[in-house]
DNA sequence: CTTGACCCTAAAGCAACTTCAGGGTGTTTA
DNA sequence: TAAACACCCTGAAGTTGCTTTAGGGTCAAG
């Protein structure tokens, strides 16, 4: 099948798995002499689904290339895959704690102003101004919270 | 002051600094004409720590810039502020629902391996290699998990 | 006068894609 | 049969919030 097709019975776009190839993460597709155009085979629809349903659950490129390898190499020991997975769930873990103090501290923000009064008056404006305190050092900023703005990576 | 004693004031590198400069969220310091030095005043620090603050609680720059321009105009209603904190929350609540999903899911995939066997017997890979049902189609991949690979961006 | 701490700029790197620019291929339809 | 339109190709730049690197001045102390 063409990458079109491909791409339509996995729910990504063309782009992605073109991306894919070059990261390593699909094998290069066989290509159509005449025209250049790549072919894909029951072998790639598999392995792109198996890469999907990682990203699905948040996995990076590299722990999914440890899972790919471990996919094709049936007599190794599995428990490689076991602990990459307990890693990943205490970095899911981690991640929602650090949320949930995050959110604590904007409904407390939020609580500083009820009223529309002037910015000038406005506590939570008021509040943002006053160096950070022991709360919020419990943050580590570094792990921003993805998707916190939003952005619609929709195909259109 | 100069760059170095503004950065260990507030706690953060001196490359960050000159980074939110380019990025319009700091003004542009006034420079010493003997050797080009950036110079910063109190004005500078507040607004570097309220921008500080507001990246702890994981904002964007682009909604920070929203609550910079509304911290200069005190005659202003504060409405546009309670709407970004409010949007914001709810940001921070979906990708926090989102997380709890994945964390399920991924609790569950675990629980497919418990001995250590080989990878051809594991539950684990199996698991992977289904399309995607409908529990883990609630899940938008767009929003990775933030941290997920934990690299540390810690100013040595 | 050299060493070390601190300052400067511009550009590239990170993650996982998306978007854009510029250009072929292939089928259909007027 | 030629234009229109869907689909394919490559390579490079854009996204977010910084960090890192490269290459090079400034300044105070010893």
């Amino acid at each position: 099948m063409k990458i079109g097709e491909l791409a339509k019975q996995v729910g990504v776009t063309v782009e992605t798995i073109r991306y894919y190839e070059n990261e390593g993460l699909l094998h290069a597709a066989l290509r159509n002499p005449a025209n250049n155009y790549r072919r894909y085979d029951q072998g790639h629809l598999e392995r792109l689904i198996f890469i999907r349903r990682c990203r699905t659950l948040a996995m990076t490129h590299n722990e999914i290339k440890v899972l790919l390898q471990a996919r094709i190499q049936p007599d190794d020991s599995c428990e490689t895959i076991n602990e990459l997975i307990d890693e990943h769930i205490h970095h899911v873990q981690a991640r929602m704690a650090e949320l949930t103090i995050l959110e604590t501290q904007l409904i407390e923000l939020r609580g500083q102003c009820h009223a529309a009064l002037t910015t000038r008056d406005c506590g939570i404006l008021r509040e943002l101004d006053q160096p950070t305190d022991e709360l919020t050092e419990a943050l580590v900023v570094q792990s921003h919270v993805a998707g916190s703005q939003c952005k619609t990576h929709q195909p259109k």
